[in-house]
DNA sequence: AACACTCGTTGCGCCAGCGCAAGTTCAGGC
DNA sequence: GCCTGAACTTGCGCTGGCGCAACGAGTGTT
């Protein structure tokens, strides 16, 4: 198996406070995989037998009800962990996990993670941080669609994508993997209709630029006031 | 002050693993407070200076907008873990804390936890725990808003409640401590009118009995049906 | 006992956004 | 270069449930 140099991993939040000795003992464990885009990583109810560091591209955490729809739980950037759920008590992944452009990740069996956190204390205090990030994280989610009408949530949702995984094109920022209409539905609690509407009217005001897959955001400010207006405002109009 | 039996905690998921002489250990730190019923133990955006657990009694967690619209994060049963602001990496409380009855909180000061954890491990693995727990209902949550119809969600919220802190009563379960109209309105995304109306309709249908503050699950199994109830559209798809 | 206040109920009108349907565009495979 | 399917767009009608408003009922206070 290629070594895997801990320089690539040594600012990860994940390995906060560990020596590069720490890192390369933890790296002996692991082993990277190539994921090809479109691809599952691990499946919603499967046995959780690995947990993983992104090392490159992005992946799609989604869940599935038993009444068949699917809802956007995150996206993880480069750099993240996911699949954690034998650390935080869960013997099964509680959501699927596709990779939505070609993706290198770091990946451990489960098993040692109890072996890890003794010998590196430290991992479970910096996993714990991760884990209470996305808490608060959902929380806002919760909140937003508790109190938030579509348009907002859809702007929350397109800003926060564009600060994680956003990248400066010509004439705005980029966000850096193939989404779809149906995606920003899953993630914002509405439809592909309403979602493609919403774009398109924004479109025609020149805040983004879109196509198959694919959003420009031409105008973050402009959008960021949209999102957060306290006052009854812009409705789509013709 | 008071001394704090050992055995009023050794139960809780936060200190599995512990031997009496650590219970002790982290006792002798702890100070044990009366709150008063809707009496704040802490308010959003404070600092965080201390951590709880709910000896006796009912907290509200709940989060306001900056636009001054309040949600519901969660209700906190007794012997559960809440204000953990500090462990999970925040300064300041990311809610606002309220007991909704009285109360017997312990509490223990943010700046011993480092000191704690360091002593004792398995702190921060059952903490890790704890939060993981709270971000898969919390993900529920989410999940259940974007994909329920609000009678659907008030169903899934009272079951909730009657799980955690239900009281066997003459004809029913009654949800132990007060809770208004309101209160599930912000738990369920939706107003206290639509929670009222639908209440209104349950009651006369058999299915509950409320007064004010108060709600009494009386078939607990013909709510959960509702509750799961798969109604779609029908139509066999070609 | 009278008061003030909070909590709950219910009727009514309205509209954001969903569901359906029909059409268009585009990417990748053969 | 053609074909197929997935992604996207857009018009239209309908409705769940929100906002408003007015009222009723219980609770704690003086």
């Amino acid at each position: 198996m290629a070594k895997i140099d801990s320089s690539l991993i040594a600012d990860l939040p994940l390995f906060a406070g560990l020596s590069t000795a720490d890192l390369d003992a933890i790296l002996s464990e692991a082993r990277s995989v190539r994921v090809a885009k479109n691809t599952a990583v691990f499946e919603q109810g499967e046995e959780a037998h690995s947990f993983f560091v992104l090392l490159y591209g992005h992946v799609r955490a989604s869940k599935t009800t038993p009444a068949g729809e699917q809802i956007v739980v995150r996206y993880v950037a480069t750099g993240e962990t996911f699949g954690v759920a034998k650390a935080i008590g869960l013997q099964h992944y509680p959501a699927t996990a596709v990779a939505v452009d070609d993706s290198i990740i770091l990946a451990w069996p489960s098993g040692i993670w109890p072996r890890l956190v003794e010998r590196f204390p430290a991992l479970a205090a910096n996993t714990l941080q991760t884990v209470g990030a996305r808490l608060q994280e959902t929380h806002t989610r919760v909140v937003e669609m508790s109190t938030e009408q579509v348009e907002k949530r859809i702007a929350h949702a397109l800003l926060r994508l564009v600060n994680q995984s956003g990248r400066k094109v010509d004439h705005g920022v980029e966000i850096d993997f193939p989404i779809s209409r149906q995606d920003i539905a899953q993630m914002t609690g509405t439809t592909l209709h309403t979602v493609s509407r919403t774009l398109s009217a924004w479109e025609s005001r020149g805040l983004v630029e879109s196509s198959r897959q694919k959003i420009i955001v031409r105008e973050p400010h402009k959008l960021f006031m949209l999102a957060e207006e306290k006052l009854e405002g812009s409705s789509i109009k013709p």
